[in-house]
DNA sequence: CGCTTTTGACCGGCGC
DNA sequence: GCGCCGGTCAAAAGCG
């Protein structure tokens, strides 16, 4: 089982906040989701055996313990993590704040479509301005963010193609890149989530190449620095292990795919797919913008009609599947066909299944 | 041979 | 201004 909370500020501590999606498979593992200054706390349990079932926790109460203990080895176990971030994960995606930013959205990271249906949860004045997701579940990779920093990032390095001259220039302004200065690029939106995991690199069904690794201070465990190998794809993501947890793994995703998962693309995503809908996966990464809001809008239909809703999001953007309603918690979660196609679009499900599930199902 | 990982150097931001 | 730290670059090494 999964379980994703969605935390304010992952990092340090695991806020009550929090979204938990649980999912229990075969395989999968509990991962959590925080998401700074989400104000309600929603969990989000999705039992993969049955097939892409899931359940959303509910808003208010008290957050669920963000330790699970599941495993799994994909992303999806996520705990929470912290962002370093200050600025609020809606920021970070880039998000209309008005909509109360939900763990999908994070996923998504792009843009919101206007809440067609308010969810009477209150959580979302919370909102404001978190900008990291983290999760805390306990599965096989977790790992949580830190955006914190400053990061001077360099997403907006444009560099490296940029001028071949200043590389002539000096060495060492290799990566120096023009940056502006009271530019301070910008970040791109970021999401972070911990899974208890053994191996530090999970498989999300995207290619990275690794391009850096740093010691964290603080901390025995290296963090590592990896891009997304695509052509004109600056999807970066960062895995460390937690200190703390050393079985915790946060990985930290900036920016959004402009291309299909791989995996996607072999048809790996499998798992979920035939039954419980979640065949074309499409990560919210994958879909162009336009063509997402397209399917948001024809989703968020469908959820309306949804006859039996199981998860929901409690933030205010009505945003994702109103239909998501927390009625399931602990109990085996089951999406109705529109919210598997909407987690499915979202990224959700995709980067929750834990590679053990796409590659070798498991029986666990 | 091509791609990925390793690893030390370097840069920019931030705090003191 | 200086030092610390996070993040990135790129050459070299490793791997299939």
């Amino acid at each position: 089982m999964y379980t994703i909370q969605y935390i304010q500020n992952p990092y340090m501590e695991k806020r009550d906040t929090g979204v938990t999606l649980k999912t229990t498979e075969n395989s999968m593992a509990n991962s959590t989701f925080i998401a700074e200054e989400m104000p309600t706390s929603f969990a989000l349990s999705i039992s993969a055996a049955a097939a892409a079932s899931a359940a959303v926790a509910a808003p208010s109460p008290p957050p669920p313990p963000p330790t699970t203990t599941t495993t799994s080895n994909s992303i999806f176990d996520m705990i929470p993590c912290d962002i370093g971030d200050q600025k609020g994960f809606l920021d970070l995606l880039d998000i209309n704040q008005d909509f109360a930013p939900s763990l999908f959205d994070w996923f998504q990271a792009g843009p919101i479509l206007p809440p067609q249906q308010p969810l009477p949860s209150p959580a979302s004045s919370a909102l404001p301005e978190s900008s990291e997701v983290l999760n805390n579940p306990a599965t096989p990779n977790s790992s949580s963010i830190s955006s914190s920093s400053n990061e001077a990032g360099n997403d907006g390095q444009a560099s490296k193609g940029g001028d071949e001259e200043e590389q002539d220039q000096d060495k060492t302004k290799k990566q120096l890149k023009p940056k502006k200065k009271n530019q301070k690029r910008q970040r791109e939106p970021r999401f972070a989530f911990m899974t208890k995991s053994e191996v530090d690199h999970l498989d999300d069904g995207y290619r990275w190449r690794k391009y850096g690794q740093k010691a964290v201070k603080n901390s025995p465990y290296p963090r590592s620095y990896y891009r997304c190998t695509s052509a004109g794809c600056g999807v970066k993501k960062r895995v460390e292990r937690s200190s703390d947890d050393p079985s915790i793994v946060v990985t930290t995703y900036e920016g959004q795919h402009t291309h299909p998962s791989p995996i996607t693309t072999r048809g790996n995503i499998g798992i979920l797919t035939d039954s419980t809908g979640f065949g074309a996966v499409s990560s919210p990464f994958l879909i162009p913008q336009a063509q997402f809001h397209q399917q948001l809008q024809q989703q968020q239909q469908a959820y309306m009609y949804s006859s039996s809703p199981t998860l929901n999001i409690t933030t205010n953007s009505s945003f994702p599947p109103s239909s998501f309603s927390s009625s399931l918690l602990g109990e085996t979660p089951q999406f109705t066909p529109s919210q598997s196609s909407w987690l499915r679009d979202h990224g959700l499900l995709q980067d929750i299944v834990p590679s053990q599930m796409r590659k070798e199902p498991k029986e666990e």
